[in-house]
DNA sequence: CTTGACTCTGTATCATGGTACGGGGTGTAG
DNA sequence: CTACACCCCGTACCATGATACAGAGTCAAG
């Protein structure tokens, strides 16, 4: 549980001092208590995870509005958890999905290299595109 | 091989048309030949192939300039198998890790689902990150 | 051969997600 | 007690990826 200064916790995470009080402007990381009133913010390394998720998260074509939503699922004892349910179950459909299509492109990357071997000669014309969508009557 | 103009092509593909004239000025989409110097653009099934594919990649987290190398890789009878060779490897590594990091997303999610059950009181407490993050000694 | 829906080019504007900077405060090593 | 590295807040600026608009041209139907 070390506590960290903005400057460190920015390291630690891989992101800019200023991108955290970005962060916190948009409500995606709550400001974290400062011993006396005005003092530095201080960060433990959940707060570090959490930075390190949305950066993460960004990486795989979610938006802040989204990864705040990602973030605000919160599965405990109270009233809402059937909404947090039907959020959540939704969420998991979109990250399907965007499994199925990154499936899809590795395989047409796939393809590409074995078409384009290391040493010699590709064995014939291929494109992503070609690979992905096997031209039918095209 | 249906001719489309760009209204047509972008209301199949799902974009604007401005979009597609953006896209050709960043160069990641040819600007089709056009029948009389002056004319109209034209386009085919294969150019709404290729915007639907880059409004796919943009949700999976690649830029469009990263779009526009996955593109551009082409496996042809030329001097360069090798550089595609290598390029392509590389892009196959990234997706690949973009798919681990999305199958850690929807495990934590799945989490959420089963600890937040459609009906009655959560089994206890859970949120996103405490399902990606396991707390060893925090 | 006109009307109306569409397209053309070029430039301006916008939203998102930061990044930089100015003018000050803090805290600790020497 | 002062020098230096860091933090504070607020605001300005930036790149990316569109989206809007003005003024002119195109084209198919009637």
């Amino acid at each position: 549980m070390s506590s960290l200064t903005i400057g460190h916790a920015a390291k630690k995470a891989g992101v800019g001092t200023e991108t955290i009080r970005f962060y916190e402007r948009k409500g995606l990381i709550a400001r974290p208590s400062r011993p006396r009133n005005g003092g530095f913010r201080s960060y433990s390394d959940a707060h570090v995870d959490r930075l390190r998720f949305i950066r993460s998260a960004q990486q795989l074509g979610f938006s802040l509005r989204e990864i705040g939503e990602l973030l605000s699922l919160e599965a405990d004892a109270n009233a809402d958890c059937k909404e947090v349910h039907a959020k959540a179950s939704r969420k998991l459909e979109e990250v399907e999905l965007k499994i199925r299509r990154l499936r899809a492109v590795r395989a047409a990357l796939k393809t590409v290299v074995s078409t384009c071997p290391k040493k010699g000669r590709a064995a014939g014309r291929c494109t992503i595109l070609q690979a992905l969508n096997p031209k039918t009557s095209r």
